[in-house]
RNA sequence: GCCGUUGUAGCUCAGUGGUAGAGCACUUCCUUGGUAAGGAAGAGGUCAAGGGUUCAAUUCCCUUUAACGGCUCCA
């Protein structure tokens, strides 16, 4: 006998080489019914496979993530199968559970696939998943396994087998598929009951452009129908939120095939958001201690060449422009032209720390297949400042740099993010990274260093530093679920000494400061793109790019609307008349439509008593107030950057 | 940049080898209406661009371009 300890601490007795399944059953049928794996001493496994020894079981139902995970590469198989009867000769690499779904990798050969074949696919499988089979693991010698896949000519499964050692090598075969596969699966395909597949897409074989382009079918299935129609419907919302679609719908931003791809112009709307976040950016900007400047949009090649920046990033810079004999290149970044700044007069350790902030206009020449609306462009206005500081300096600063983040993300009500300290990767000094295994060394320490005594919750990932030092990246994800760095404040020790920046020190010593970049609120492009996801459109109200419309009920209101925006008007706030020939009822569809935070109904009542009848966006009729009360709210509201 | 899909009115989308249609928006008129769509009439398109096949191309084929879904990249 052996003894299974359950997660509520209960310990039961079982015969050994009994099955989590079976175990399941033992509780309740009904549980047994919903198993798709089992997690044995922390171990992901097959609910079905014999348990020999004392252990801790969980058992893996849809609501735990490695159940799903389970689930949908199971489901991964099922399509294989069904793929390998419609397109006979097919040879699949992987075929991974992700985020909401699955997909498989696979090599047509010379065949292709359509959307329709994905419609055929579907009923395939729906096919297959009815014949309740199960999936059933085998040990496999290596040599055995090498052998079948090289009778097969399947050489992506013999790559997979020459990273793998005897021993370790399984086999999982569910109806007339046999795959090379770690596993765990799920108990028999009778579980998957709702299969839908996404989409068809081209995707490098080990993620290497150099490599061959395979086919990856993207699916997502479900155990009911109705969680597949919840799942469908949701993305289907999502779409509504898609800040392209609502960029257009509330006159935000526009693209123009005359001006080209990734130079989003900024419509009126859009401007009053850049200005209302420039505003913030400036006050915040100004009680830190930060200076702002001014910098050209263009500059000759040598500062680039001096910077680093050529020839390692001229890819993704535009092509120059020749003037004079000179290069000129539009600019990628703007710390070369603060540098200079720096540079212009001489430097004391009194002067520092010396921050300079601009809303910087930079260009990149971002691949076209990744532009993507306002979140990856080909201008951009960066949230940019330096900080020059010496080492002694550095951990408040960027400590005060951190905080400035938290306090922003508080005033936007953004919590859902990772703050990822992005470190170098040894191997790739002097290729990617500057040749400073020390500094690196002594730099991501203070850095993490920061992080830890703020108690700032963070991740650590190799090889996303920049290329002259560490950083801390805020990533947030599109509502299409696409990963973005927000946000982003970096320590810089290389370009210091390549511009022989210089400060006096205490000991009339000349020494190089450490830099600190730092974009707290990223770039207006990324930022307001993601704002309007966030916001779903509804701007708080100092954001909003019209706060108030004054809505006449008919046209004899039209003047004493008139006479209440202008009084708003004259307390800066953004009021407009709808003066249209409309019923109210249209005008309120319309501005509600418009995401108007605040409606004015003016009529007859209101007019006599000097009053209006407040409508609050999404929330309906607020009751009537003079126009002195509202007022005296809405710049409150404003003036406190109040989220509602 | 690579693989795939798409491009018809300002927007959302029908449609066809014989040079185009709906709803909304827009203009005008009627209506002056109290909290999410009042009515009528009208105007609006080189069917993304270029080339080819054809008596005839918006429709079929090719190229280019842009957007979209991914991959790669992302200072």
């Amino acid at each position: 006998m052996i003894n299974i300890t359950l997660p509520d601490g209960a310990v039961r007795q079982y015969e050994k080489g009994v099955s989590a399944l079976d175990i399941a059953k033992s509780i309740s049928e009904g549980l047994a019914r919903k198993v798709l794996a089992a997690s044995i001493n922390g171990q992901v496994r097959d609910a079905t496979r014999p348990i020999n020894e004392d252990a801790f079981l969980k058992l893996l139902t849809w609501s735990d993530g490695d159940g799903k995970n389970t689930f949908w590469h199971s489901s991964a198989h099922l399509m294989a199968e069904a793929v390998e009867t419609m397109f006979p000769g097919v040879k699949f690499w992987v075929g991974p559970p992700v985020e909401n779904g699955f997909y498989y990798d696979m090599d047509l050969g010379d065949k292709k696939m359509s959307e329709e074949d994905l419609v055929a696919l579907e009923k395939k499988m729906n096919e297959l998943a009815k014949k309740n089979s199960a999936y059933i693991r085998k040990e496999i010698p290596k040599e055995e396994a090498v052998k079948y896949f090289s009778e097969k000519g399947d050489e992506y499964k013999l790559d997979l087998l020459s990273n793998l050692n005897d021993g370790e090598i399984t086999f999982y075969t569910q109806g007339d598929f046999t795959d090379l596969c770690r596993g765990p699966h799920i108990p028999n395909t009778s579980f998957i009951k709702a299969i839908k597949l996404t989409s068809i897409a081209g995707a490098y074989w080990k993620g290497n452009e150099k490599n061959k382009m395979l086919t990856r079918v993207y699916g997502v299935t479900y155990p009911s129908q109705k969680e597949l129609d919840e799942y469908l419907a949701m993305m289907e919302e999502a779409k509504k939120r898609d800040h392209r679609k609502l960029g257009k719908e509330l006159g935000i931003f526009t693209m123009d095939d005359d001006v080209g791809p990734g130079l989003p112009l900024w419509m009126p709307n859009g401007t009053v958001i850049i200005e209302e976040l420039e505003k913030l950016a400036k006050e915040t900007e100004l009680a830190a201690g930060y200076k702002r400047v001014v910098t050209p949009h263009i500059a000759k090649e040598s500062m680039y060449l001096t910077s680093g920046h050529l020839p390692y990033y001229a890819d993704s810079m535009f092509p120059p422009m020749e003037m004079d004999g000179e290069k000129y290149y539009l600019k990628a970044m703007n710390c070369p032209h603060h540098h200079k700044i720096f540079d212009a007069e001489p430097k004391s350790y009194k002067d520092l720390p010396y921050r300079l902030a601009e809303y910087g206009t930079c260009y990149r020449y971002e691949q076209s297949g990744e532009l993507f609306g306002l979140m990856r462009v080909r201008c951009l206005h960066m949230n940019d400042a330096h900080i020059y500081c010496t080492k002694e300096q550095f951990y408040d600063e960027f400590k005060a740099v951190n905080e400035m983040y938290l306090k922003y993300f508080k005033i936007f009500g953004i919590d859902k993010y990772v703050m990822r300290l992005s470190l170098h990767s040894p191997e790739k000094l002097g290729q990617k990274y500057v040749d400073e295994p020390e500094l690196w060394k002594e730099t991501e320490a203070l850095v993490r260093d920061v992080l830890i005594k703020t108690n700032t919750p963070f991740v650590e990932v190799q090889d996303e530093a920049a290329f002259y030092g560490p950083k801390i990246d805020v990533q947030i994800w599109s509502i299409i679920g696409r990963e973005f760095t927000l946000a982003t404040n970096q320590v810089d020790f290389a370009q210091g000494r390549r511009f022989k920046l210089e400060f006096t020190n205490q000991d009339n010593k000349a020494e190089t400061p450490l830099i600190i970049h730092r974009a707290p609120l990223g770039t207006h492009e990324r930022f307001i793109g993601f704002l309007l996801e966030h916001y779903a459109g509804k701007f708080p109200l100092w954001l909003a790019p019209v706060q108030v419309k004054v809505l006449p009920i008919s046209d004899k209101f039209i003047d004493y609307a008139k006479s209440v925006s202008d009084k708003l008007k004259k307390a800066d706030i953004r009021s407009e008349v709808d003066d249209r020939n409309e019923k109210i009822g249209k005008k309120i569809r319309d501005t509600e439509l418009m995401r108007v935070p605040y409606m004015l109904v003016v009529g007859e009542k209101e007019m006599n008593e000097n009053k209006v009848a407040v409508r609050r966006q999404g929330k309906g009729d607020m009751g009537v107030k003079t126009v002195d009360e509202f007022l005296t709210n809405a710049i409150e509201e404003i003036k406190d950057r109040r989220e509602e």
